[in-house]
DNA sequence: TTATATTAGTGTAGTAACGACACGAATTAA
DNA sequence: TTAATTCGTGTCGTTACTACACTAATATAA
């Protein structure tokens, strides 16, 4: 229950965002180095401090476009950290986002990128929020359509279906992925083919959001 | 990213709990009174703001604790919502959880029970809260079995399915929902039947975890 | 004691979704 | 022209899902 004062117990508000994209069939993170203590000289998820004037979702945007100056981007709430330890120097409650990103969009990031399955020492407890983060994202890939967002524009099934394989974490047949894929009824054939080498073309698709699979339930900022 | 100061803006942090029960075959949340502005003599939902020494999971207990008295409870948390508007006094972030309760078990609540297809008017943004918490109570019914903490240890099978014909909101055929739980090997016959006028009766059962689906995802607290 | 009203408890058949599986097509480089 | 590589496609068996109706067990009223 609010109590009567004017005034209530204060604390700091943060957010951090997981930013993942897919380069090389690996699942990547973007991490920055902390440049001073505590945790200086070790890796953690971009973050800040929320301003009083600005809501929570907009601070996750802005830590965003601080740190890759990007601004299309799916990006969802995660989860909220508050114990009072996890911050040694004051009470810091943190609000988790997550984020996807094509890696191939992407003009510069202030950070680097970091294969998910080869994170050591993370700041802080960044370590549980990218695995967090990482569960979150293989779950939703089940019954939405965010794994699009890790992909240009045109892609390939080929492509379409790495990034299932990446974030899954497990091989799919071919076969059964693109029969699922194409009575989903969300893909569009174009007339262009991606050139491979010494290889048959293969046939670019785009996405266009239809019945049957949602995108989001709530809370996110999605740019196409 | 974390700026050099040691301390940061500050702003107040509350938790807000949706506790849903079920009662005759509708699906009910707590709401209290507002005694004081804004919104005075509103309902709203049970919370409070998150005190420095406590973690916000332990903030949302110690709420539905003073509110209702009791402890042994399903409670997750939810989504935080942070637009800077939605407190006319100050800037509150409130981090919600969604609480699932036997009816029967519970000794006394300082709220009272509302059906929540009939909220009207309530205090802040919580009919949305509310309406979120019910999205997600109907979403994880699908793939967990938190089903069950809105029941008695032992219960019928038709109590089990009126559960889940309440948060889902439509009628499920009998034959076809027992054979879908049986073959889930998540229930336990007892030797008890439930004697109910002049009919036949009903066999008791418990529940007991098992593989194949799984009751939480995180940050549940929960006790049998 | 018998009849009636009420909920409990059970099986089947048709349909749709899923998983496992192999080969010809198209291209480039040698 | 040949070799190497990825693209793109169909079937069959199994499993899961949907729709659907009657008998069993009890309490009450006649």
């Amino acid at each position: 229950m609010l109590t009567q004062q004017k005034t209530f117990t204060q604390q700091a508000v943060a957010v951090d965002v997981v930013l993942f994209t897919t380069i090389e069939d690996t699942l990547q993170v973007l991490l920055v180095a902390r440049q001073q203590d505590p945790y200086a000289g070790q890796l953690s998820l971009p973050g800040g401090i929320v301003e009083r004037e600005e809501s929570v979702d907009e601070a996750a945007l802005r830590v965003l476009k601080e740190e890759t100056a990007i601004t299309d981007v799916y990006l969802e709430q995660l989860y909220t950290f508050g114990e009072p330890s996890r911050d040694p120097r004051d009470r810091v409650v943190t609000v988790t986002y997550y984020a996807l990103v094509n890696a191939e969009q992407l003009d510069t990031a202030a950070g680097s990128w970091h294969a998910v399955e080869e994170l050591s020492d993370l700041a802080f407890d960044h370590q549980n929020i990218v695995q967090y983060a990482q569960e979150r994202l293989r779950n939703k890939l089940n019954y939405t359509t965010i794994g699009f967002q890790l992909l240009p524009e045109r892609f390939t099934l080929t492509e379409l279906q790495n990034v299932y394989e990446v974030i899954l974490g497990q091989r799919l047949d071919k076969r059964n992925f693109r029969r699922k894929m194409l009575q989903l009824d969300i893909l569009e054939e174009t007339d262009e083919f991606k050139i491979n080498g010494r290889q048959r073309p293969a046939r670019l698709h785009t996405f266009r959001q239809a019945k049957g699979m949602k995108l989001q339930e709530r809370g996110l900022v999605v740019t196409f």
